[in-house]
DNA sequence: TTTTCTGGTTACCATGGGGTAACTATGCCA
DNA sequence: TGGCATAGTTACCCCATGGTAACCAGAAAA
Protein backbone atom coordinates (compact mmCIF):
# COMPACT_ATOMS: atom_id res chain seq x y z
CA UNK A 1 0.00 0.00 0.00
CA UNK A 2 0.92 3.26 -1.08
CA UNK A 3 1.51 5.70 1.51
CA UNK A 4 0.48 8.92 -0.22
CA UNK A 5 0.30 13.13 0.27
CA UNK A 6 -2.98 13.55 1.36
CA UNK A 7 -3.18 17.30 0.02
CA UNK A 8 -6.49 18.53 -1.12
CA UNK A 9 -7.18 18.59 -4.69
CA UNK A 10 -9.18 21.58 -6.42
CA UNK A 11 -12.06 20.63 -6.85
CA UNK A 12 -13.22 20.70 -10.69
CA UNK A 13 -16.98 22.70 -9.92
CA UNK A 14 -19.59 22.57 -12.51
CA UNK A 15 -19.71 26.60 -12.92
CA UNK A 16 -16.02 26.22 -13.67
CA UNK A 17 -14.30 27.44 -16.97
CA UNK A 18 -12.67 24.54 -17.91
CA UNK A 19 -16.07 22.75 -17.70
CA UNK A 20 -18.06 25.25 -19.03
CA UNK A 21 -15.69 25.00 -21.96
CA UNK A 22 -15.22 21.66 -22.33
CA UNK A 23 -18.92 21.18 -22.11
CA UNK A 24 -19.26 22.76 -25.75
CA UNK A 25 -16.50 21.51 -26.71
CA UNK A 26 -17.89 18.23 -26.44
CA UNK A 27 -21.09 18.37 -27.34
CA UNK A 28 -22.52 16.24 -29.72
CA UNK A 29 -21.32 16.47 -33.36
CA UNK A 30 -20.10 19.51 -33.05
CA UNK A 31 -16.03 18.77 -33.19
CA UNK A 32 -17.03 17.11 -36.72
CA UNK A 33 -19.28 19.97 -37.73
CA UNK A 34 -16.09 22.08 -37.24
CA UNK A 35 -13.70 19.30 -38.52
CA UNK A 36 -16.47 19.34 -42.01
CA UNK A 37 -16.19 22.95 -42.24
CA UNK A 38 -12.93 22.62 -42.25
CA UNK A 39 -10.64 25.33 -44.58
CA UNK A 40 -12.98 26.75 -46.11
CA UNK A 41 -16.80 28.23 -46.61
CA UNK A 42 -19.33 25.49 -46.85
CA UNK A 43 -23.08 25.04 -47.79
CA UNK A 44 -25.56 23.44 -45.40
CA UNK A 45 -26.19 21.27 -47.80
CA UNK A 46 -22.79 19.88 -48.55
CA UNK A 47 -22.10 19.81 -44.60
CA UNK A 48 -25.16 17.40 -44.84
CA UNK A 49 -23.32 15.55 -47.16
CA UNK A 50 -20.26 15.47 -45.91
CA UNK A 51 -20.83 14.19 -42.36
CA UNK A 52 -22.67 10.81 -43.19
CA UNK A 53 -25.52 10.05 -40.86
CA UNK A 54 -26.43 13.35 -39.48
CA UNK A 55 -29.97 14.68 -39.25
CA UNK A 56 -31.14 18.04 -40.86
CA UNK A 57 -32.48 18.61 -37.90
CA UNK A 58 -28.77 17.90 -35.72
CA UNK A 59 -27.21 20.00 -38.03
CA UNK A 60 -29.22 23.17 -38.05
CA UNK A 61 -29.39 22.72 -34.04
CA UNK A 62 -25.46 22.30 -33.93
CA UNK A 63 -24.74 25.39 -36.78
CA UNK A 64 -26.64 27.45 -34.65
CA UNK A 65 -25.30 26.71 -31.17
CA UNK A 66 -21.48 27.00 -32.55
CA UNK A 67 -22.73 30.31 -34.35
CA UNK A 68 -24.40 31.94 -30.95
CA UNK A 69 -21.24 31.27 -29.65
CA UNK A 70 -19.37 32.94 -32.48
CA UNK A 71 -17.32 29.83 -33.72
CA UNK A 72 -18.80 29.97 -37.33
CA UNK A 73 -20.98 32.50 -38.64
CA UNK A 74 -23.65 31.97 -41.23
CA UNK A 75 -24.22 33.92 -44.08
CA UNK A 76 -28.08 33.67 -45.94
CA UNK A 77 -28.38 34.47 -49.95
CA UNK A 78 -31.53 36.19 -50.94
CA UNK A 79 -32.36 33.88 -53.23
CA UNK A 80 -34.81 31.08 -54.92
CA UNK A 81 -33.82 28.02 -54.12
CA UNK A 82 -32.09 29.25 -50.65
CA UNK A 83 -28.71 29.41 -50.14
CA UNK A 84 -26.79 29.83 -47.30
CA UNK A 85 -23.30 29.42 -46.18
CA UNK A 86 -20.96 28.79 -43.29
CA UNK A 87 -17.69 29.49 -42.28
CA UNK A 88 -15.45 29.68 -39.30
CA UNK A 89 -14.79 32.58 -37.29
CA UNK A 90 -11.40 33.70 -36.30
CA UNK A 91 -12.41 32.04 -32.74
CA UNK A 92 -13.28 28.74 -34.28
CA UNK A 93 -9.94 28.69 -36.04
CA UNK A 94 -8.09 28.58 -32.79
CA UNK A 95 -10.79 25.87 -31.98
CA UNK A 96 -9.86 24.46 -34.80
CA UNK A 97 -6.47 23.55 -34.86
CA UNK A 98 -6.76 22.13 -31.23
CA UNK A 99 -10.04 19.64 -33.14
CA UNK A 100 -7.55 18.65 -35.55
CA UNK A 101 -4.81 17.11 -32.84
CA UNK A 102 -7.80 15.39 -31.42
CA UNK A 103 -8.46 13.99 -35.02
CA UNK A 104 -4.56 13.25 -35.41
CA UNK A 105 -4.17 11.34 -32.04
CA UNK A 106 -7.40 9.30 -33.25
CA UNK A 107 -6.04 8.40 -36.89
CA UNK A 108 -2.31 7.57 -35.12
CA UNK A 109 -3.52 5.78 -31.93
CA UNK A 110 -7.60 4.69 -32.36
CA UNK A 111 -6.49 0.52 -33.82
CA UNK A 112 -4.31 0.63 -30.90
CA UNK A 113 -7.17 1.11 -28.27
CA UNK A 114 -9.54 -0.92 -30.15
CA UNK A 115 -7.27 -3.87 -30.33
CA UNK A 116 -5.96 -3.06 -25.97
CA UNK A 117 -9.60 -3.00 -25.70
CA UNK A 118 -10.37 -6.25 -27.23
CA UNK A 119 -7.59 -8.25 -25.47
CA UNK A 120 -9.51 -6.17 -22.15
CA UNK A 121 -12.65 -7.77 -22.71
CA UNK A 122 -10.76 -11.79 -23.59
CA UNK A 123 -8.96 -11.23 -20.59
CA UNK A 124 -11.78 -10.38 -18.40
CA UNK A 125 -13.02 -13.98 -19.56
CA UNK A 126 -9.96 -15.56 -18.58
CA UNK A 127 -9.74 -14.20 -15.40
CA UNK A 128 -13.45 -15.38 -14.99
CA UNK A 129 -12.34 -18.73 -15.77
CA UNK A 130 -9.55 -18.60 -13.32
CA UNK A 131 -11.87 -17.94 -10.57
CA UNK A 132 -14.14 -20.37 -11.52
CA UNK A 133 -11.16 -22.70 -11.84
CA UNK A 134 -10.29 -21.97 -8.26
CA UNK A 135 -13.29 -22.29 -6.98
CA UNK A 136 -13.56 -25.98 -8.46
CA UNK A 137 -10.28 -26.44 -6.92
CA UNK A 138 -11.32 -25.05 -3.71
CA UNK A 139 -13.94 -27.77 -3.66
CA UNK A 140 -11.75 -30.59 -5.00
CA UNK A 141 -9.98 -30.32 -1.98
CA UNK A 142 -12.61 -29.96 0.39
CA UNK A 143 -14.60 -33.18 -0.74
CA UNK B 1 -23.07 34.85 -54.77
CA UNK B 2 -19.68 33.03 -54.63
CA UNK B 3 -18.76 30.93 -57.44
CA UNK B 4 -16.76 27.94 -56.11
CA UNK B 5 -15.50 25.02 -57.23
CA UNK B 6 -17.71 22.03 -56.78
CA UNK B 7 -14.70 19.37 -56.16
CA UNK B 8 -15.69 17.06 -54.35
CA UNK B 9 -14.86 16.72 -50.44
CA UNK B 10 -14.13 13.58 -48.65
CA UNK B 11 -17.15 11.98 -46.43
CA UNK B 12 -16.93 11.62 -42.86
CA UNK B 13 -17.85 8.05 -42.71
CA UNK B 14 -19.26 6.98 -39.50
CA UNK B 15 -16.78 4.31 -39.16
CA UNK B 16 -13.82 6.26 -39.94
CA UNK B 17 -10.43 6.26 -37.61
CA UNK B 18 -11.43 10.17 -37.11
CA UNK B 19 -14.84 9.37 -36.01
CA UNK B 20 -14.57 6.61 -33.80
CA UNK B 21 -11.55 8.03 -31.96
CA UNK B 22 -13.73 11.58 -31.35
CA UNK B 23 -16.53 9.42 -30.36
CA UNK B 24 -14.34 8.00 -27.18
CA UNK B 25 -12.86 11.44 -26.23
CA UNK B 26 -16.24 13.55 -26.55
CA UNK B 27 -17.95 10.71 -23.85
CA UNK B 28 -19.51 11.89 -21.24
CA UNK B 29 -17.53 12.85 -18.46
CA UNK B 30 -14.26 11.07 -20.08
CA UNK B 31 -12.31 13.95 -20.69
CA UNK B 32 -13.17 15.46 -17.17
CA UNK B 33 -11.74 12.38 -15.81
CA UNK B 34 -8.25 12.45 -17.75
CA UNK B 35 -7.74 16.08 -16.07
CA UNK B 36 -8.77 15.09 -12.77
CA UNK B 37 -6.74 12.21 -12.56
CA UNK B 38 -4.07 14.30 -14.23
CA UNK B 39 -0.11 13.84 -13.01
CA UNK B 40 -0.93 11.33 -10.29
CA UNK B 41 -2.17 8.09 -9.02
CA UNK B 42 -6.01 8.98 -7.34
CA UNK B 43 -8.29 6.53 -5.24
CA UNK B 44 -11.63 6.42 -6.52
CA UNK B 45 -13.25 8.36 -3.72
CA UNK B 46 -10.48 10.79 -4.19
CA UNK B 47 -12.00 11.35 -8.05
CA UNK B 48 -15.61 11.55 -7.10
CA UNK B 49 -14.90 14.19 -4.40
CA UNK B 50 -12.50 16.30 -6.98
CA UNK B 51 -15.49 16.13 -10.48
CA UNK B 52 -18.22 17.73 -8.18
CA UNK B 53 -21.68 16.33 -9.64
CA UNK B 54 -20.97 12.83 -10.88
CA UNK B 55 -22.45 10.21 -10.28
CA UNK B 56 -20.61 6.89 -8.25
CA UNK B 57 -22.41 4.78 -11.46
CA UNK B 58 -20.88 7.00 -14.06
CA UNK B 59 -17.54 7.26 -12.23
CA UNK B 60 -17.35 4.01 -12.68
CA UNK B 61 -18.31 3.37 -15.63
CA UNK B 62 -16.12 5.79 -17.54
CA UNK B 63 -13.15 4.48 -15.70
CA UNK B 64 -14.27 1.13 -16.61
CA UNK B 65 -14.56 2.20 -20.22
CA UNK B 66 -10.84 4.13 -20.21
CA UNK B 67 -9.20 1.02 -18.62
CA UNK B 68 -10.58 -1.45 -21.63
CA UNK B 69 -9.46 1.41 -23.85
CA UNK B 70 -6.20 1.12 -22.51
CA UNK B 71 -6.32 4.96 -20.90
CA UNK B 72 -6.18 4.39 -17.54
CA UNK B 73 -5.08 1.86 -15.07
CA UNK B 74 -6.96 0.06 -12.02
CA UNK B 75 -4.76 -1.27 -9.33
CA UNK B 76 -7.18 -3.22 -6.72
CA UNK B 77 -5.25 -3.71 -2.80
CA UNK B 78 -7.56 -6.48 -1.56
CA UNK B 79 -7.70 -5.11 2.08
CA UNK B 80 -10.56 -3.81 3.96
CA UNK B 81 -11.91 -1.15 3.43
CA UNK B 82 -11.54 -1.59 -0.09
CA UNK B 83 -8.93 0.53 -1.78
CA UNK B 84 -8.62 1.33 -5.43
CA UNK B 85 -5.94 3.08 -7.58
CA UNK B 86 -6.19 4.78 -10.65
CA UNK B 87 -3.23 6.22 -12.93
CA UNK B 88 -3.46 7.14 -16.59
CA UNK B 89 -1.18 4.52 -18.83
CA UNK B 90 1.64 6.02 -20.96
CA UNK B 91 -1.25 5.98 -23.83
CA UNK B 92 -3.46 8.23 -21.57
CA UNK B 93 -0.89 10.65 -21.33
CA UNK B 94 -0.63 11.14 -24.70
CA UNK B 95 -4.43 11.59 -24.88
CA UNK B 96 -3.93 14.08 -21.51
CA UNK B 97 -1.93 16.65 -23.11
CA UNK B 98 -4.41 17.49 -25.86
CA UNK B 99 -7.24 17.93 -23.59
CA UNK B 100 -4.99 20.10 -21.54
CA UNK B 101 -4.83 22.38 -24.60
CA UNK B 102 -8.67 21.94 -24.69
CA UNK B 103 -8.77 22.76 -21.30
CA UNK B 104 -6.46 25.90 -21.57
CA UNK B 105 -8.26 27.22 -24.53
CA UNK B 106 -11.55 26.91 -22.64
CA UNK B 107 -9.76 29.09 -19.67
CA UNK B 108 -8.88 31.44 -22.30
CA UNK B 109 -11.48 32.33 -24.55
CA UNK B 110 -14.82 30.98 -23.12
CA UNK B 111 -15.81 34.09 -21.13
CA UNK B 112 -15.35 35.31 -24.94
CA UNK B 113 -17.49 33.07 -26.28
CA UNK B 114 -20.21 33.47 -23.49
CA UNK B 115 -20.45 37.60 -23.95
CA UNK B 116 -20.90 36.71 -28.06
CA UNK B 117 -23.40 34.13 -26.49
CA UNK B 118 -25.09 36.81 -24.35
CA UNK B 119 -24.75 39.83 -27.64
CA UNK B 120 -26.34 36.70 -29.77
CA UNK B 121 -29.24 36.24 -28.32
CA UNK B 122 -30.12 40.11 -27.65
CA UNK B 123 -29.20 40.47 -31.44
CA UNK B 124 -32.09 37.99 -31.90
CA UNK B 125 -34.50 40.28 -30.17
CA UNK B 126 -33.32 43.33 -32.01
CA UNK B 127 -33.92 41.89 -35.15
CA UNK B 128 -37.14 40.44 -34.56
CA UNK B 129 -38.33 43.80 -33.54
CA UNK B 130 -36.94 45.40 -36.36
CA UNK B 131 -39.22 42.83 -38.52
CA UNK B 132 -42.27 43.92 -36.31
CA UNK B 133 -41.60 47.47 -36.93
CA UNK B 134 -41.19 47.20 -40.66
CA UNK B 135 -44.29 45.27 -40.86
CA UNK B 136 -46.08 48.00 -38.88
CA UNK B 137 -44.64 50.67 -41.31
CA UNK B 138 -45.76 49.12 -44.59
CA UNK B 139 -49.32 48.74 -42.47
CA UNK B 140 -49.41 52.28 -41.14
CA UNK B 141 -48.32 53.23 -45.31
CA UNK B 142 -51.29 50.84 -46.31
CA UNK B 143 -53.98 52.65 -44.51
C1' DT C 1 -49.03 21.56 -64.49
C1' DT C 2 -46.12 19.32 -61.76
C1' DT C 3 -41.83 18.44 -60.02
C1' DT C 4 -37.42 19.97 -58.19
C1' DC C 5 -34.21 22.36 -55.53
C1' DT C 6 -32.59 24.45 -50.76
C1' DG C 7 -32.54 25.20 -46.00
C1' DG C 8 -34.80 24.74 -42.78
C1' DT C 9 -39.03 23.96 -38.96
C1' DT C 10 -42.24 21.30 -36.39
C1' DA C 11 -44.87 17.54 -34.31
C1' DC C 12 -44.55 13.13 -32.90
C1' DC C 13 -42.43 9.28 -30.80
C1' DA C 14 -39.28 5.83 -28.95
C1' DT C 15 -35.05 4.83 -26.78
C1' DG C 16 -31.89 4.86 -23.49
C1' DG C 17 -28.80 7.41 -20.71
C1' DG C 18 -28.07 8.58 -16.42
C1' DG C 19 -29.67 9.86 -11.61
C1' DT C 20 -31.23 8.08 -7.01
C1' DA C 21 -31.10 5.20 -3.40
C1' DA C 22 -30.65 0.91 -1.27
C1' DC C 23 -27.54 -2.91 -0.56
C1' DT C 24 -22.98 -5.52 -0.16
C1' DA C 25 -18.63 -7.24 2.53
C1' DT C 26 -15.71 -6.99 6.57
C1' DG C 27 -12.47 -5.16 9.70
C1' DC C 28 -11.77 -1.52 13.05
C1' DC C 29 -13.06 1.69 16.54
C1' DA C 30 -15.93 3.45 20.30
C1' DT D 1 -23.10 -3.98 20.04
C1' DG D 2 -23.35 -0.91 16.69
C1' DG D 3 -21.82 2.37 13.48
C1' DC D 4 -18.41 3.76 9.90
C1' DA D 5 -15.57 3.51 5.95
C1' DT D 6 -14.64 2.09 0.65
C1' DA D 7 -15.77 0.86 -3.93
C1' DG D 8 -18.78 -0.56 -6.19
C1' DT D 9 -23.47 -2.96 -8.07
C1' DT D 10 -28.24 -3.14 -9.05
C1' DA D 11 -33.14 -2.05 -9.66
C1' DC D 12 -36.04 1.40 -10.74
C1' DC D 13 -37.66 5.31 -13.08
C1' DC D 14 -38.02 9.46 -15.76
C1' DC D 15 -36.73 13.15 -18.71
C1' DA D 16 -34.59 14.58 -22.70
C1' DT D 17 -32.25 13.73 -26.73
C1' DG D 18 -32.45 12.93 -31.26
C1' DG D 19 -34.53 10.44 -35.32
C1' DT D 20 -38.36 10.42 -38.81
C1' DA D 21 -41.25 12.39 -41.83
C1' DA D 22 -44.25 15.83 -43.34
C1' DC D 23 -44.50 20.57 -44.61
C1' DC D 24 -42.97 25.28 -46.37
C1' DA D 25 -41.74 29.15 -49.98
C1' DG D 26 -41.24 30.36 -54.74
C1' DA D 27 -38.86 30.32 -59.02
C1' DA D 28 -37.46 27.60 -62.84
C1' DA D 29 -37.34 23.71 -65.61
C1' DA D 30 -39.63 19.81 -67.88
Amino acid sequence: MVTRKQHEEPIIRPDCRTRRGLELIAAQWSMLVVVALGEETKRFSQLHAQIAGISKKMLTQVLRELERNSLDKRVVYLVIPPMVEYSLTPLGLTLRELIYALRDWSERYIEEVERRRTEYDQQDKTLLQEQIMALVQQWTEAS
